[in-house]
DNA sequence: CTCGGTGCAAAATGTTTGCAAGTAC
DNA sequence: GTACTTGCAAACATTTTGCACCGAG
């Protein structure tokens, strides 16, 4: 809560009570949600926020850092707070990224021949595969990696 | 060509003009081309072709594993063709990804813990940063990462 | 008091579906 | 000949923009 009181005074965010809901829900959730799914989230606290706030300041947490997306077109843009490092792993089948963590790909290096062209402000090991859910039901929806 | 005939007959495909056209092109492409992208190349050679057909058919490769998807909303999904092993840059400023081979990356093992539960078929490292072209610029659009 | 933020509505963008006619096998 | 494909158009889902009013700093 203090670093979302740090980085809005650094970028001259206001810290209005939409935003402050907001992040406070973001924080809390575990999954990956989207602007949708967080907006009938904070909605339960504050029931006259739109929808278009909730989308708006999930793009501006976003360019100030405070916040991470995770493109996955199709079902929504789904967000995730920045905090400790860690992997996902991809369900091919039904589409749903979940974390885990991993000190060994945490402390992975960033080969010199990137560093010198790219500025490398983080990185992530994606594992592609079928969840458990997916393998018992032989479920299928869409397939895609990234 | 030949795992794109393999793959449509196990998978009782038709071998269409536009499907064989289209595949020609998408594994020609060193990007991450969209539907859209690949719809104008597609038309070079056969234009009668629809937009609905390059889009439907990448979506129908990907399902067979022929090609992968990059979800990357609000610019389109972006595709791939699936062949050797390897890793992406992602840049956080234009959103543009492209690929970069690692021999360390790739012998990465999977924790036994996730092999348990998951059936893991493909592994990927992501970089986050901001490419050459955008230092420069000082350029922005959107920021996020998968 | 001022500038950025909010909420609403409209526009833009991209994806998916239904269906008749066509074609690979 | 049959089942799968194509192309077109409409339906959907989602993101982005314009603008008047409001409120945090």
């Amino acid at each position: 809560m203090e670093r979302f009181q740090d980085i809005c005074r650094t970028h001259r965010l206001k810290m209005t009570p939409q935003r402050t809901v907001i992040y406070r829900e973001i924080i809390r959730d575990k999954r990956h949600p989207t602007a949708e799914m967080l907006y009938r989230k904070v909605r339960r606290t504050f029931p006259t926020i739109s929808f278009d706030t909730v989308n708006r300041t999930l793009r501006g947490f976003c360019r100030v850092g405070l916040i991470d997306a995770i493109e996955s077109s199709g079902r929504g843009r789904m967000y995730e707070p920045n905090q400790v490092p860690h992997h996902h792993i991809k369900c091919r089948q039904c589409g749903a990224i979940v974390d885990f963590q991993d000190p060994v790909f945490d402390r992975l290096s960033v080969p010199d021949s990137i560093r010198k062209k790219y500025n490398i402000i983080g990185k992530r090991v994606v594992l592609i595969g079928t969840c458990p859910t997916c393998q018992q039901k032989g479920g299928r929806k869409h397939g895609n990696q990234g």
